[in-house]
DNA sequence: CTGTTAGCGCCTTCAA
DNA sequence: TTGAAGGCGCTAACAG
């Protein structure tokens, strides 16, 4: 906001071209036809003065903004941030700006911020859907606005998504549990409308199905990706009959929760009373401190988001070079592989 | 992007009025003296045709975008995300767009950061300082772009800043650890360059001081605000000759680092060998499961960060109202309260 | 390879 | 209270 700040005119005069050159000099596309001796010039001039191109002008007459947004369900979430990190790293050495905004968990809500984002002309959008409900992401993305969904699919919704390999994940974490000899094990949590939670769910089924065992209303606990939904399955769980040997455990939230609910127990003395062991998808910085936790499946943020960035940008160009190819493809789904990780606890 | 996108021109021709009115009628600020008629015509007009006014446009006339940016050392933090979050639901209800950028824990990357936010003509900047330096900071705020640090101080820089009363947190810390009857009491991490380190050294030493406690080398590990600086620490003291019998931790990752050494090491029985108590600064989810950690002060992220965007949209009144008057009054800073929490871990 | 020109969509005097 | 007109800083044809 500095009253005297330096426009492109000035640095034309200052180099003695016009100011057009001076903007092929400077595109950050870098694809003009500027004699080498001219481009130093104005390059020496710009620097001289401290030039710094006006974005918004910039937007206003290219309709891009060299920005790209990135929409979480929240913002303090350990692995949606994690994301972030890696989404922001790879576009800032592309010297993209990322913009972050939280839909607060809310698909309204989320209408709403990709909307402003629209407005704000950012070039591509990265959603960590709220919900279900994609259509206005479909819209977006048909109107010429790029949207990469990440972490988690809209079914139906025909737009890329970066995923971890949720179902294989479960799989895995499930079969570990199986070689540790247990047998009575409940899935925990997991809201059928969200894709990665239905993923997991099946490859719970799969793994248990393999082993031979049966899964009824007995060895499933759905409902919720929340801190509280852990609590309150955990809470029922522990007043049921049979105690299960075992827990796969829906996500870190669910988690979180079912290790508050053990806890919480009377009398706390540990190695008293039940203790189930517990395997979990994602692994946090806490997890070796979680007493019942015996597995994780930690998901690559970073691999996720360098993928987005990617596939958005790539997206982007084709926009601009006006190539129309990826609608005849369909949606490119990717899913990237999780690591197991076995905690060891003093039990 | 659409093409269709429907401009102010649209709108002005639908309504039967000039586009200046329309202008007026839908200028955020709300003041201008436009007819209930004339208005309530444009209203619907705009409704009707789903106008959406161009940002870009908009910034490039009055150089404002009504947008505000934080700029944290990282984003994969869940203390800078609570804050975050808390700066977002302000602002956004406020009409106010937020940027996030990572200044990746490097002065460098911040003046970059700020300087890219600066051009895309934020309103303002809320920043939590990556280290000592803050010239850049100081220049952009004289040059009309207010900042507002949190979190971190930076001496002399003549900023507002939010902070939490971090010197009376840390004493209390100490003192719930003194009520509890323990004297071998050493500190651990703290970067004497960050401003809240120091104050929570100088708390410490204070508690201490009330106690006639003295506090020289042997109670004070002190150096690293990192996961890896508590490890490196707590190894440190488990090797030393007279074992304390409780400690302060700078902060959340510091804790996590000398959590993790306690957990490291062998045998893994618990009970087994010394155990010592812990009580830090940050509050997380996780505090209840860290086996040594008995107090945290827990700082309020959504108060800190409501505070930080009540005062930057003043400044931002001011700047536009051409007030001038806070140069004279000098930095406001504003301390906010911790709350002590007490963990029953089961020792 | 470089200059000229015409706006992008909006706001804001200045008159009416 | 409203309208007309002139840019904000930049880019993208189109000439030269």
């Amino acid at each position: 906001m500095k009253d005297k700040s330096v426009t492109i005119r000035d640095v034309a005069a200052a180099a003695g071209v016009s100011t057009a050159t001076v903007s092929r000099t400077l595109d950050p596309d870098g694809a003009g036809g500027v004699s080498e001796k001219t481009r130093l010039r104005v390059f020496e001039a710009a620097a001289g003065m401290g030039y710094r191109a006006n974005p918004a002008a910039r937007s206003l007459k290219t309709r891009s903004a060299r920005a790209v947004a990135v929409v979480a369900p929240e913002l303090a979430n350990n692995f949606f941030m994690d994301l972030a990190d890696g989404i922001e790293r790879e576009l800032s050495a592309r010297g993209y700006t990322l913009l972050v905004a939280s839909s607060d968990n809310s698909v309204e809500e989320e209408k709403k911020r990709v909307a402003m984002l629209a407005d704000r002309m950012v070039d591509g959008i990265v959603v960590i859907p709220a919900g279900v409900r994609g259509d206005h992401l479909t819209a977006l993305d048909r109107n010429g606005i790029p949207v990469v969904l990440v972490d988690r699919l809209i079914e139906g919704a025909g737009i890329d998504a970066i995923l971890s390999d949720n179902e294989t994940g479960a799989r895995e974490l499930t079969r570990r549990l199986l070689e540790d000899g247990f047998r009575r094990i409940v899935f925990v949590g997991g809201d059928k409308a969200i894709s990665s939670a239905r993923d997991r769910i099946a490859g719970f089924k799969a793994a248990m199905g393999e082993a031979g065992l049966h899964t009824g209303r007995d060895s499933l606990c759905l409902g919720g990706m929340g801190v509280n939904d852990g609590f309150r399955h955990m809470d029922a769980i522990l007043k049921s009959d049979r105690l299960p040997e075992a827990l796969v455990a829906v996500n870190l939230l669910v988690h979180l929760g079912m290790e508050r609910r053990l806890l919480a127990r009377l009398p706390r003395r540990r190695g008293e009373g039940y203790m189930p062991v517990i395997a979990a998808f994602d692994e946090s910085d806490y997890s070796p401190f979680l007493p019942a936790c015996r597995y994780t499946a930690a998901q690559d943020a970073a691999a996720i988001g360098k993928e987005a960035v990617q596939r958005i940008l790539e997206r982007i160009g084709q926009k601009r070079g006006g190539a129309d190819a990826a609608e005849v493809t369909g949606p490119k789904i990717i899913r990237l592989p999780v690591m197991i990780m076995r905690h060891f606890q003093d039990r």
